[in-house]
DNA sequence: CCTAGTGTCCTATCACGATAGTACAGTAGT
DNA sequence: ACTACTGTACTATCGTGATAGGACACTAGG
């Protein structure tokens, strides 16, 4: 269960948290039954505010994701995967929509949207090899 | 000079405008030395306040992509096609960027990424036929 | 019982995007 | 000169996302 939260990508980070608690069921970081991180605790290790992951907690147990067990956390419902593994290409789906759309409307050609879209994978590949063949330096070169 | 303002995708309206502006003249639907629409009347086109106008315009400027000709309006400076055209792929790369981020961070893969790109790529298209299929009317089915 | 840990609720404050309305300096056309 | 435009500036207000800090009810473990 590790988030990575960007301060600003234009998503709110109660709806980052949202989003990546959803993700991490989807790809069974997290099991059913299984408490999520504390509110307080979570809030530290991401450097936010408590109030933000509260946020974030209460709409997922609006969505049947999490439910409170008093005194004790928030576990995941055994609905959860079901519902995480339908929503987990949906939620990727709708952010990219909205980049295409507007790049459609601007003239972007459909060939020009693909090479964009493979050379930041072939991007995205590259970082991950960085990170396999130093997985300990903090990236410094000189 | 046709806009397309989202009420809400994630981008400030008057950044919107500042993006659509730049697209507008590297796709040469606006010439240099040509003017804008005016504050007032680009705010009644897209509903919007003129002031979210005049923040656009002003930071268009700040780009160095438009020229005030005092009580008269806004011009294309002759270095803006230029910007507009280095800028045009970039614009959409960095949205591209966070999107495609995310969904490595969380193990989609790009293969799955290419399909979600492919099918969204269609579903444009297919959006553009019906438009010119019936141009004119107004999409009410009864 | 008591303490430390849960989630939850509440008020207050701040930044930012957007709206509303007003005002002013400059220019073009009559 | 007068009028109708231009851009620009200013204050005030609103909603939302986020922070800060305090308070409460509950529960597990000693």
């Amino acid at each position: 269960m590790q988030l990575h939260i960007e301060a600003s990508n234009g998503i709110p980070i109660y709806e980052q948290i949202c989003r990546q608690v959803k993700f991490a069921i989807a790809n069974k970081a997290l099991q059913v039954g299984e408490h999520v991180p504390s509110v307080r605790e979570m809030a530290g290790r991401i450097a936010v505010n408590p109030n933000t992951v509260s946020r974030a907690y209460r709409d997922l147990q609006t969505d049947g994701v999490l439910i409170p067990i008093r005194g004790t956390g928030l576990a995941v419902t055994p609905e959860a995967p079901a519902k995480c593994n339908a929503e987990r290409l949906d939620l990727i789906r709708d952010r990219l929509r909205i980049v295409l759309a507007e790049a459609h409307h601007n003239q972007i050609t459909p060939d020009e949207i693909r090479q964009l879209v493979e050379s930041e994978l072939h991007r995205l590949e590259s970082l991950d090899a960085d990170n396999s063949l130093k997985p300990v330096t903090t990236g410094e070169t000189a």
